[in-house]
DNA sequence: GAATTAAATCGATAATGATCGAATTAGTTA
DNA sequence: TAACTAATTCGATCATTATCGATTTAATTC
């Protein structure tokens, strides 16, 4: 987590998580409550409503005004509009994972494939793992750089004799390129 | 609560509000995922994950695709919009509280206020409270009937004495209305 | 058919949170 | 100043749930 956005998306759905913090929210969308009024309609005891509505201020969803001597809470629909609306965005909720570690299962599956010499053991049947076999093996080409089929054969030969599969998968998966027959292949470069 | 909007709404909100489930949508958001993947990301059990996964189907913000011996999980971007675009809407909000006790707290202030013959023992002085006695001591108006002042003060002085305060106050807070300078005094129905 | 693999389910544990009553704080009325 | 009122804070209890390891299920590979 540790993203200051990410925090406060989780705070706002902490808050609205729980069926009388909604309740509440619902009705604050009628008009300005005080706790007491709150606690009545809820049947519930006021230090339990000032609980909830200390998750749903601390979200920004709703603010006290002291009025007299004693405090009036009411809907920021403007603050509950905006998280609405944030939702809506795609970057949001990559921001969520930001700090997620990306390459860990590629790590975990390069463990178990490679041997103390870092040669593969073997080639993965499986899809997911093969991907993340090739993801790896295809950093011994520099982006940029054109290569002839045999110097392929010859960098892929260190991970493995079947330099064939290797390199057929590489295109596939489009980790690498090849130019139309001829015998020139090049590292692509991803997006990410 | 009862209500199927709101319980739909309440699992959206419970389904978003934990950390690493967060985490899982945002990583979705990228790629559709295996169990395993997500697991090692986050270092956390696949019988873990699979636990947040399930509550993220149920929720309907996520859903599972068998793939050869095991499931690739995909993220409903469209669900997840569809319950953004809800939350804008002011309606959903107050169905949030359609099964409230409104009267509650008027009640309550009622019952403390009167006394065994049903009359007030005194008028309150927070403004609140004068609010909810004023509700109630309304209901001996009939809509759509015209009184002159003299049988409106006979009505009220069956809750107190001060007919003059009741009668007041009725006509500032919008509950009855008085042609101008004249003796008719009509009830104002509200909309709620 | 036997061994392997991914995922779900189950049982247990530890952490979080919802709720209440009692005590405290702060502002109000008399 | 004294009594009152609304709200918050505190301490305790009970329920929910996040997490793990072990077991089970189901599909795959050899």
């Amino acid at each position: 987590m540790e993203n200051d956005q990410t925090l406060a998306l989780l705070d706002f759905f902490k808050a609205l998580a729980e069926p009388n913090r909604l309740k509440i929210v619902g009705l604050l969308a009628r008009e300005d409550l005080a706790v007491e009024q709150i606690a009545a309609m809820l049947n519930l005891r006021p230090s339990t409503v000032s609980n909830h509505l200390s998750y749903l201020v601390h979200a920004g969803l709703v603010s006290a005004r002291p009025q007299s001597y004693y405090n009036v809470y009411h809907l920021e629909v403007t603050a509950l509009q905006e998280m609405a609306r944030r939702l809506l965005s795609h970057e949001t909720l990559q921001a969520a994972a930001a700090d997620v570690d990306l390459d860990a299962y590629d790590r975990q599956v390069i463990r178990n494939y490679t041997g103390p010499d870092g040669r593969l053991k073997q080639l993965p049947s499986q899809f997911k793992k093969m991907q993340a076999v090739l993801r790896y093996v295809v950093q011994v080409f520099e982006p940029g750089v054109r290569y002839s089929e045999k110097e392929v054969n010859e960098r892929l030969a260190r991970f493995h004799d079947d330099t064939a599969t290797l390199r057929r998968e590489l295109v596939e998966q489009g980790l690498m390129a090849r130019e139309g027959g001829g015998g020139q292949y090049w590292r692509v470069v991803s997006e990410d």
